[in-house]
DNA sequence: TTGGGTGCAAATTGTTTGCAATTGT
DNA sequence: ACAATTGCAAACAATTTGCACCCAA
């Protein structure tokens, strides 16, 4: 039995096919951020027949079980990546729409400080860079 | 002649009415922040007749024009707020809504950097921090 | 067996668009 | 006068939900 179904059931969620494949395409897909439609696609092109609600319902379940992460980059849609402990930001090339990844401790820890000194915790934050690559 | 008939005419817009009230409300609102459905609404307090998807449109305008910006906070909906030239970047208590804008030099800064050595310019940015009061 | 899970279609939500009527300039 | 602008309703896109059927435990 493959590692996913116990993370599954760790998440209290039953090992069905629906909720096993979506797990395996976001962890085996190259791109790492994926919209609901683009897991959709990708079960499609698998010729697994699973519906777009079912994609919507299992991402949804998956990010409260801590299982993936949500982001709303700009444009409307939602796009999903495998959560994998460590914590990093984004940055999206407004020509390409390429995620890439990032992670920086002094801006991490300047967030915890301006919270801080405005009375508040930070309890979590969203930092995108939208970028234009370099002439 | 309001001052901001200028802004309008300066961005090329006529000085119509639903975007003289419109710009009115942005501006004299003690809420910053607010959604196409809560200037509607402040419009129709107001007892001004004016479509939701002329909101939409002048605000979308208004945009472009730079005398507002959108922003896409958590859920769905966007919020504008009206310019005031100086860039600022925001938190969100997630326990009252309130929002709450900050300015960091050292964070932009840095923001430069990590695009740079990416091999990209920075185009623009969103960095929201949510965060809860202090005990 | 049986309650959770799924597919499908219909419903929602937030936003945009076509078009005829209206209004600044 | 004339093009820009608006209101309304219909169109949209992304996501959610109701419900009868299905299947993992």
């Amino acid at each position: 039995m493959a590692v996913e179904n116990q993370d599954l059931r760790k998440a209290g969620l039953k090992v069905t096919l629906p909720r096993v494949k979506i797990l395996q395409i976001l962890e085996s897909s190259d791109v790492r951020h994926l919209s609901a439609e683009d897991v959709y696609r990708a079960l499609l092109d698998a010729g697994e027949d699973v519906g777009l609600a079912t994609v919507y319902r299992v991402l949804t379940q998956f990010e409260t079980a801590g299982l993936v992460i949500r982001h709303n980059f700009d444009g409307g849609h939602s796009v999903f990546e495998v959560a994998r402990g460590e914590h990093h930001d984004h940055m999206v090339c407004v020509e390409s729409g390429k995620v890439i990844e990032f992670h920086n401790d002094e801006i991490e820890a300047l967030q915890e400080q301006i919270a801080a000194e405005h009375g508040y915790e930070l309890a979590g934050h969203s930092l995108v860079l939208y970028v234009n690559p370099l002439k």
